[in-house]
DNA sequence: CCGGGTCGTTCCGTTTACGGAACGGCCCGG
DNA sequence: CCGGGCCGTTCCGTAAACGGAACGACCCGG
């Protein structure tokens, strides 16, 4: 058995809860969304009891029969602070998978007070910032701009960076972070910068 | 099931893809992240090349350990119309489970035009619609009422209902519907429709 | 040139999630 | 009162996801 997760279990028996009353809620018996969405009687039985490990395609199979995400029956993106520090705060909303790069969409919260540093990352990353209210001040430490509601910013994230809001006001603001495919095949295919 | 699912295939091996770039992202091997999530390295292996179907443990220990939500490697919430006809379309964002009902929430756009009809839900279902932007005329048919932006409406929807934008903005607003739970003594519950 | 370390994949025995069938409980019509 | 139908749970054999070990490929340091 995977040792307790960190934050509580990892709701599998909440997954269950919520498909069974997405199901009562539609007035369904358990048999039928079995029939339904073609998984046995004792499959769904132990999903909705939390007495099974459902694989994926179990999973979707049923959620596809209800009308709903996959997404719905899992914890939602509310539970996950995903970083969290003095002045920053950030919620990952969805992350694109692209060939030759992965984005991650973030809301990000600042604070006023003292700026925060965050470390460098991986070479080739980058940070791209749209602020919709607040004046932030952010980017590498040696070399930061500012940035007012509708403004925008953009800097390599492969050295020490800092976030700040300039005033009293929190800032609120879109974080797009770029990070390159890795290179498999022979280097210098695309050719960095 | 070699059947395919109805609307497009259920992504996993998209799931697979997102996984290993977030991986990638972090620098991390395929045998350290397996160790640290606790996890086969065969498993893993399968898991990014899409060549098994995870079970929700398996993909919980992994996202864990990459410190983003379960959400975050499956399909995003924009998937699911859920659109309910021509004027209006809906997004279900959430389901909370409470011990004796069960919340739906939707983000709602209405386009002007003729107002849409919506059929009549179970018993006891109640819908409580916020507007951000736009006029908003809605509820049962016989009783709509009228909302501007940051203002509230609230009927029982066991009776058909119907949504209008007044003017010419499209409306935004949030929809919130609530399902108290099953009775599960006595009563038969809601015959076939 | 060779030995050690790590990479990701593949093989293998064990564990377990799977669907079908059987079960007891409940409601209803004859 | 009894028989039929549907409910959700439990039992059971099978298919497959699991973790560990072995494998070839690759990168370095000696």
């Amino acid at each position: 058995m995977a040792t307790a997760p960190p934050a509580g279990g990892h709701g599998a028996d909440e997954v269950g809860r919520r498909v069974r009353a997405l199901r009562e809620e539609r007035g369904l018996s358990l048999s039928t969304l079995a029939r339904l969405a073609g998984v046995g009687k004792a499959t769904l039985s132990g999903l909705e009891n939390g007495t099974r490990n459902p694989t994926l395609e179990t999973l979707y199979a049923v959620t596809a029969q209800l009308g709903v995400p996959l997404t719905a029956v899992l914890s939602g993106p509310g539970d996950t602070p995903t970083v969290r520090g003095a002045a920053v705060g950030a919620t990952l909303l969805e992350v694109f998978t692209d060939t030759d790069a992965t984005y991650e969409l973030y809301r990000m919260r600042v604070s006023p007070g003292p700026p925060q540093l965050s470390p460098a990352h991986q070479a080739g990353v980058t940070e791209h910032v749209t602020v919709f209210s607040g004046v932030l001040r952010a980017g590498p430490v040696d070399a930061p701009g500012t940035a007012g509601p509708g403004e925008y910013l953009r800097w390599t994230s492969d050295v020490p960076h800092s976030y700040a809001a300039v005033g009293d006001e929190p800032v609120r603001a879109s974080l797009l972070l770029r990070y390159p495919a890795a290179d498999h095949s022979g280097r210098s295919a695309a050719g960095p910068e």
